[in-house]
DNA sequence: GCCGTGACGACGG
DNA sequence: TCCGTCGCCACGG
C-alpha cells in the first residue's frame, strides 16, 4: 500500500532534524524513525529525498563515522566539503562520531513522535 | 516472480 | 584495524 512512503516521510523528517555540526548514522535514523534494522532503507532513500526538501543528507554517515562513498569519489568530496563548513572534520573520509554524534534530547524526541 | 545490487550494520576472526 | 559473513529488504532488470 502507501506504508513505503510513509517510511520515507518519517526518514526524511528525522534527518531534518539533525542540527547543524552534528551527525548521525543511517542505523540511528531508521531507529529514531519507527524502523529499526532498516539502515539500508534510510540510505535509498536520501537519493529519493526532492531537492525542495532541502533534507540534510551529509550529515549521515555510516556507524562507524566513515562517509558511505568511496573516498576520493566527487559525492563523498562534496559531502566532505558541506561538513567542513559546518565545523565538522572530516579525516580520510572520516568523522570522529564521539565527538559529533547527534544525541537526541526529549524534546526532539517528542517532535518526532507527531508523525 | 526470481535475482543481483546496495548512501548499512553487528559480529566474529 | 581490516576483512568476510550474514541479516535486512526495496528496486530494477
Amino acid at each position: 500500500m502507501e506504508s513505503v512512503n510513509k517510511n520515507y516521510e518519517h526518514i526524511w523528517q528525522t534527518v531534518l532534524a539533525i542540527p547543524v555540526g552534528k551527525v548521525s548514522s543511517y542505523g540511528q535514523i531508521a531507529d529514531l524513525a519507527g524502523l529499526p534494522g532498516r539502515a539500508r532503507l534510510v540510505g535509498r532513500c536520501m537519493g529519493y529525498a526532492p531537492k525542495e526538501m532541502k533534507v540534510p543528507w551529509y550529515r549521515v554517515l555510516r556507524a562507524n563515522g566513515q562517509l558511505a562513498f568511496k573516498a576520493g569519489s566527487s559525492s563523498s568530496l562534496k559531502q566532505t566539503g558541506l561538513l567542513q563548513e559546518e565545523g565538522v572534520a572530516v579525516i580520510k573520509n572520516r568523522v570522529n562520531m564521539n565527538e559529533y554524534r547527534w544525541q537526541p534530547g526529549l524534546d526532539e524526541m517528542l517532535f518526532q513522535l507527531k508523525f
